[in-house]
DNA sequence: GCATGATCATGC
DNA sequence: GCATGATCATGC
């Protein structure tokens, strides 16, 4: 394979300990000849490109082959934030824009992609609010080669992308459409366009990029989670398949059947003993995280449908911030980025006396254009009624066939500020139930 | 029966 | 103590 003939690890070991002598310490103090007058503002990246330029000494590009190329090592300057006492990725790592034109043509095996992508020198630096970048202090520095199992389930990433695109449909790529790999939107306005080969419409520009959850288990390793899926994922058996296929002797049986099988002594009342029987069918421990499901962000929740098969609840989201809300653009809201990721549910059918019995799973996505109409519509309501004051008079379940706002709160005299000086009950954004019950064929 | 409002349980 | 995810209760 190409990509291993270009990579030389002899060499990469010689740049990676020239890298490690960065840990924990500042730009500003590894290099005593940094020019005073570097304009970090006009350039987001500024921390990468002081990196490149004043550190390793070439001049940052965006040519096809790796920084590194000798090596075939591309290098990736990445921030972390602070996450109660541990430290987290702060954003997804972006590995280069997708050309639309150009990607159908390619090959998995032979892809830009993977030639520019499959040995990284991440550089983690510690990213703090009002500090100059210079004084960002490294914190991990990391040859990184994607696992088998992982770098299989971003090979599909890739091609659900790909094809996605050769199917017309570039102007309704989701991040939430894959796993690991994700096609981010990405340019300086929302309002830019590009062609795209097989669909007059023009589509956003995007980027492969590994989602800040990848990023979180890139960083810090996969503490307290547990894998369900390596070595049928290695083997080439989709993710989602193996998952279906890990419910499926449980499919017509009562969750109280399956607490027994399982050995859950839970009570079926607990307000977790749904998360906790889904971790048991996946063979992973009552406190571990799955992760493929945290590597992917992958929100499961449980569905549980009324005897008349309407769902019993709708979908909330975090309890939202007025003040904050108001001062949110659509395209990086908090419901935005809630409403784009893969969603997996597990549904039982309750019967008169509410017991349930496993009918299913699912993963879902939200379809582009109901977010950016029915639900854009909602946040944009939303954010013109706090505005006008009303924010006791927010969008009800009734006016928007998708989402509404409701309380969500410890109770009602949980009250917090509006941006017009008053207090209002702590709300949230829900999903209708009515809505993912369609969206799941169910 | 459904929409809306209110509250609970758990983990960090 | 609070955020987060989940669920209950009430009135039309």
């Amino acid at each position: 394979m190409k990509s291993t003939r270009d990579y030389d690890s002899s060499l990469a070991s010689s740049i990676l300990a020239y890298a490690e002598r960065l840990v924990g310490r500042s730009l500003r103090e590894a290099l005593d000849d940094l020019p005073p007058t570097i304009d970090f503002s006009s350039n987001k990246g500024g921390f990468g490109t002081v990196l490149e330029r004043h550190y390793f000494g070439y001049e940052p590009n965006s040519r096809p082959e790796p920084d590194f190329a000798e090596a075939g090592v591309e290098l990736k300057a990445t921030p972390l934030k602070h996450s109660g006492s541990r430290l987290i990725s702060k954003e997804r790592l972006v590995l280069g824009m997708i050309d639309y034109m150009t990607v159908v043509t390619e090959e998995w095996e032979s892809s830009s992609f993977l030639k520019k992508n499959s040995h990284l020198l991440l550089v983690f630096y510690l990213h703090e609010q009002g500090k100059d970048p210079r004084d960002f202090v490294i914190k991990i520095v990391r040859l990184w080669e994607f696992p088998p199992e992982d770098l299989e389930i971003i090979r599909r990433d890739w091609q659900t992308i790909v094809a996605k695109v050769k199917a017309g449909q570039a102007h309704e790529l989701s991040e939430g459409d894959t796993l690991y790999l994700g096609a981010c939107t990405k340019s300086s306005d929302s309002t830019t366009r590009r062609r795209q080969p097989f669909s007059a419409e023009a589509a956003k520009p995007r980027a492969f990029s590994l989602k800040q959850s990848y990023m979180n288990t890139v960083a810090q390793g996969s503490l307290g989670m547990k894998s369900v899926a390596v070595d049928e994922v290695v083997r080439g058996r989709p993710l989602e398949e193996v998952v279906a296929s890990r419910f499926e002797p449980y499919i017509g049986k009562t969750a109280d059947e399956i607490a027994d099988i399982v050995g859950l002594k839970a009570k079926r009342h607990a307000k977790n003993f749904y998360a906790v029987l889904t971790n048991r069918i996946l063979g992973v421990g009552d406190k571990d995280k799955i992760a493929e499901f945290e590597k992917a962000d992958i929100q499961v929740k449980t569905m549980r449908l009324l005897p008349s098969g309407r769902p019993k609840e709708d979908l909330p989201f975090r309890a939202f911030d007025y003040c904050d809300l108001v001062q949110q653009d659509w395209e990086s809201s908090d419901l935005r980025g809630a409403l784009d990721k893969r969603f997996f549910f597990v549904i039982y059918q309750l019967d008169r006396d509410d017991a349930p019995t496993l009918v299913g799973t699912r993963f879902w996505t939200m379809p582009i254009s109901d977010i950016e109409g029915p639900a854009r519509r909602c946040f944009d309501e939303t954010q013109s009624r706090i505005e006008e004051d009303k924010a006791d008079y927010l969008p009800k379940k009734s006016e928007n066939p998708v989402c509404h706002v409701r309380p969500h709160g410890r109770d009602s005299r949980d009250v917090i500020p509006t941006p017009t000086g008053g207090l209002a009950c702590r709300k949230s954004f829900w999903l209708n139930g009515s809505y993912i019950k369609n969206q799941l064929g169910l």
